[in-house]
DNA sequence: ATCGGACCTCTACATTTGCAGAGTATTTTA
DNA sequence: TAAAATACTCTGCAAATGTAGAGGTCCGAT
């Protein structure tokens, strides 16, 4: 859709998002980068010569493709609620919740490797913002859906929830919860 | 007689906290550990040789601060619900939680970052866990207190919670939060 | 054809890293 | 007190890293 044949940029940035999941911030280097990108060595100096500009283009880049697939959730949520209703809809973002943690887990470890730097980068402060934004957008659209009062702070703290429990689940760390529990704690929050 | 001296091990310890959280897991070095334990170069590659022993060791110390933290709050809380009753002890956990994100940032910020790095290296998966379940013993404690009947995914839910709540305040993003709003998620989900 | 420039690849190099091991001080033991 | 064990400190080194820059390949305009 976006460009025919996947631009090498795109190539480049796909393979930080994705070393940064697999082998964090320190696994992130250019040659790694090259290799991961299935590209000669060099290519990612060529395109980001500084480390810094090539964290911070993988972090834009992966809130665009957040912000993707929150639309698509977004739109997924109106049609149950307009077709099922609002209990039905509740348990579908329910269960993307939890889907989310698991298809999209290296995209999460990713954001929350970007996000832990950018509390000590001032370079990454704006773009680890962008992401975050990206990954409540959602939880907003469809908290002020549901309730039409706008806190601000309840949005905060059921944005905080997801990440809490994806961040369990993505470490391999307790039982995966159920989406009755979280439809129900989404409930009591609303 | 477990160490001779304990004092430079554990000295080397929270440099290496104070470390992760200021500098991530790429700035955890030896030479880096060394300067910020106000210690000669090659002390940490003294008392660990490998790197992977050092953050090993540095996650069961944390582990143990945590522990011993919790306990505070443990004995806090237990304080409360017998002078006050109930409703004052839970919003005095309510405000240890939202202390704790900021007080202790560091100490969060460093266990983020071993855990996210446990997720990805088997060889921090064991104290990895550790650190989760040291964070989780203060929310089992006083959820199984309010209620008998809680379940080990109600203890996860809230777990997740608190450190999703935390990990925004760390990373100065959103409003903070104020305790009337935690406390009501909590009574919430009890 | 050929010139010029964008796009790419490779080599080079100073710096930093984990780690090993030699050397030195300090404490314990006999 | 002398010897031995322990607790450190310093130097050295191969490998990896960020980055610079030299070269190569392609392609449209002249």
């Amino acid at each position: 859709m976006s460009t025919p044949k996947p631009d090498r940029r795109e190539t480049i940035l796909n393979a930080v998002v994705e070393l940064l999941a697999t082998r964090g911030l320190e696994g992130v280097t250019h040659r790694a980068v090259d290799e991961a990108a299935g590209l000669p060595q060099g290519s990612s100096t060529y395109y980001f010569p500084k480390k810094a500009g090539l964290l911070s283009a993988a972090a834009q880049h992966l809130a665009t493709v957040l912000e993707k697939d929150c639309d698509e959730l977004q739109v997924g949520f109106a049609e149950r609620a307009a077709k099922q209703g609002m209990d039905a809809a509740v348990s579908y973002v329910a269960e993307e919740v939890i889907a989310y943690a698991e298809d999209s887990r290296h995209l999460f470890l990713a954001r929350m490797e970007l996000t832990l730097a950018a509390a000590r980068r001032d370079d990454l402060k704006g773009v680890g913002e962008q992401l975050t934004a990206a990954a409540r957008r959602p939880i907003e659209f469809f908290l002020r859906l549901i309730s039409e009062g706008k806190d601000d702070v309840a949005i905060d703290t059921c944005a905080g929830l997801v990440d809490g429990i994806a961040l369990m689940h993505a470490t391999g760390q307790g039982p995966k919860p159920t989406t009755d529990q979280i439809a129900a704690v989404v409930r009591s929050i609303l």
